[in-house]
RNA sequence: CGGGGCGUAGCGUAGUGGCUAGCGCGCCUGCUUUGGGAGCAGGAGACCGGGAGUUCGAAUCUCCCCGCCCCGACCA
């Protein structure tokens, strides 16, 4: 079926829609793929919505390859089920809720783990009828605090989601990988530059968590990675213990701790330059740096039964708590910084010069106290010495002080040694595009999913989770595939293989255009012919390179030399075929 | 939720108390034009986000509300 732009339901816009930030948000609108509804709800085009099955059909197929069977849910679900495995209040404020006309709780569901565990315990029971891996394209709902980045981050948005059910751990583990597989094969296909990363499983209770990034500068995610080939994503980031010598004589090796008057040094550069500055402070190898040193951050933590009680964090001072990894490391206990009133009730912690004789479990104050991995037996630092206006130099950890463990929450920077090969990391952007984890047994066991063993004996479940962004994945792939001129479509996601412009007002130039479509219709080749009656050539260029078809032709003035052009959008590169070759041509260079 | 910006025609925008709200794109009619977003002429299209107030007079000032965008917090 040719598409005729005469009669296709799309407008391209000449200007940027002033809400859109982002390439993909920019273009997609003024392609004419996509128009927004509300905040983070969008509808599809005709042209846009070609690309979203196309999408669709690649994550399809894959699952189907892998031997994964597909269902169908409701977006409309009833509240127990989520009650039941606690979500319904733990997702709080993003999950979208409603009311039927007799009072009963629904919601549209963000994700799907309760209905399947539920589905698999009503069907199957015992051994035999595992592994089993089930999925479903279902559109999703939540209610972002901030949905941004066009179909980026929206609050409907289409995921597929699968869920694998196995006896023991060694399944899940296969299972898992068969995931992986797959995974890295849609990816490959959709033409996406990506990592993947090691990610958080903890908040959901499992074990193994990978994500895929998608490398965007835009992207919201920040991860590490390695020459080496590591990678992972900052929150599961480890960072490896500075090694040390537990031989070391450290009272021969370092000079004695001493206190010393620091005035109006409030801030970590103040200290330190006062201590370059004074000749009685100074190294004597080198200038100080702020990463000599040691901050000591009050942290209230709160526990899952609402228990209040202090932490001690201290950490190189030229590096700052980084949220998410400080969230991820006390899960599922949650932390707030020291307030006026938390330092009121412990008085020998001086704000401000806080030092570690103050803190630990076996100190006065029974302050619990971590510290970073940079802080090892036989490290050396300037830290608060418990009095105002005074700090403490040469206080070496393993003979001034001991800490209670190890925290490891300091943000990462560019260039920081790599925890599997010792090089060096960078620090990158990217977006979410997939996520693979091992859930284990938590909705098994709280949702009662349970089968014989080949003993006769219950064993409860274990699951995998596995989402692929699919309406996402469009946005991911247009960020990733445009240029100065618009979209540039991997051919197999593209709304078509071929864009025919009739450029000229001849009746030759339109029979020969209308011939030419029809001839690649007939083989196969998805055709769009612009065959826009008083369009100018010009506009028609520019619309064919907007909307990003791979291959554009133009037939026109070549038709006196007997010629049709052919247009590569990716590369910019033109040839001229004879007429003659040119249906064979084409069909040759759109199907290798 | 905190900080910043903004709401005027389908889209992009001008308009800081005064006459009939202006322009570009797009749209309609006619003529001309047809290889890189054409020209001329004529048109249609705006409860100026909503409400209340100040004023002889409000897109413009005040208050309240709603909504959107960006940064941060948050994000199975």
């Amino acid at each position: 079926m040719i598409q005729r732009m005469s009669s296709l339901f799309v407008r391209t816009l000449r200007e940027d829609p002033a809400d859109a930030e982002v390439p993909s948000h920019k273009l997609l609108v003024r392609a004419g793929y996509v128009r927004r509804i509300a905040p983070g709800i969008f509808s599809w085009l005709p042209l846009g919505y070609q690309v979203f099955r196309n999408v669709e059909a690649i994550v399809r197929e894959e699952m189907n390859q892998a031997g994964f069977q597909e269902v169908h849910f409701p977006a409309l679900l009833p509240r127990d089920a989520y009650e039941t495995t606690g979500r319904w209040s733990e997702y709080g404020d993003n999950l979208f809720r409603l009311e039927d006309r007799k009072g009963n709780d629904y919601l549209l569901g963000p994700t799907h783990e309760e209905m399947f565990t539920l589905m698999v315990k009503g069907e199957f029971s015992s051994y035999r009828d595992l592994p089993l891996s089930i999925y479903q394209i279902q559109t999703k709902y939540r209610d972002e605090a901030r949905p941004r980045a066009g179909i980026l981050r929206g609050r409907e948005f289409v995921m597929k989601d699968s869920y694998s059910f196995d006896l023991d751990e060694v399944g899940l583990e296969d299972s898992y990988n068969k995931h992986r597989e797959a995974y890295i094969s849609t990816f490959d296909r959709m033409k996406l530059d990506y990592v993947i990363v090691t990610a958080m499983a903890g908040a959901m209770g499992g074990s193994r968590s990978e994500e895929f990034l998608a490398n965007s500068p835009h992207g919201e995610d920040t991860y590490v990675r390695c020459d080496c080939g590591f990678a992972a994503n900052v929150e599961a980031l480890e960072i490896p213990m500075t090694s040390f010598d537990p031989e070391l004589d450290l009272d021969a090796h370092f000079p004695a701790a001493h206190a010393e008057q620091t005035p109006n040094t409030p801030t970590i550069d103040s200290l330190v330059d006062l201590s370059n500055q004074r000749e009685d402070l100074a190294r004597s190898d080198r200038p100080w740096d702020a990463s000599d040193t040691l901050k000591n951050i009050l942290m209230i933590v709160k526990d899952a039964d609402g228990n209040q009680s202090p932490l001690a964090i201290g950490l190189p001072g030229d590096r700052e708590i980084e949220t998410r990894r400080l969230e991820a490391a006390l899960y599922p206990r949650v932390a707030r910084p020291f307030e006026e009133a938390d330092f009121a009730k412990y008085p020998t912690l001086i704000k401000g010069y806080i030092g570690p004789r103050a803190l630990g479990i076996n100190s006065p104050g029974g302050i619990e106290f971590l510290t970073d991995p940079r802080v090892v037996r036989g490290t050396r630092w300037i830290t608060g010495a418990n009095e105002k206006g005074q700090h403490v130099y040469d206080l070496v950890c393993g003979r001034d002080f001991e800490s209670d463990g190890v925290i490891d929450v300091a943000e990462v920077f560019d260039g920081d040694p790599c925890a599997k090969c010792g090089g060096n990391v960078s620090i990158a952007r990217g977006i979410e595009i997939g996520h693979i984890f091992q859930l284990g047994t938590k909705y098994a066991e709280s949702l009662g999913l349970k089968v014989l063993d080949e003993n006769g004996d219950l064993v409860t479940v274990t699951m995998g989770s596995y989402g692929i962004g699919v309406s996402r994945a469009v946005g991911v792939i247009a960020e990733a595939h445009h240029d100065e001129k618009g979209l540039v479509w991997p051919r197999e996601v593209a709304p078509a293989d071929i864009y025919v412009v009739a450029a000229g007002k001849s009746e030759e130039t339109a029979a020969k255009a209308e011939e030419f479509a029809s001839a690649w219709d007939a083989m196969g080749l998805r055709v769009i012919l612009d065959d826009r009656v008083g369009v100018s050539p010009g506009v028609k260029f520019n619309d064919s390179e907007l909307i990003g078809v791979p291959t554009i032709v133009v037939i026109g003035k070549g038709l006196e030399k007997g010629v049709i052009e052919v247009k590569d959008r990716a590369t910019g590169e033109r040839i001229d075929i004879a007429l003659d070759q040119a249906v064979v041509a084409v069909h040759q260079i759109c199907t290798n």
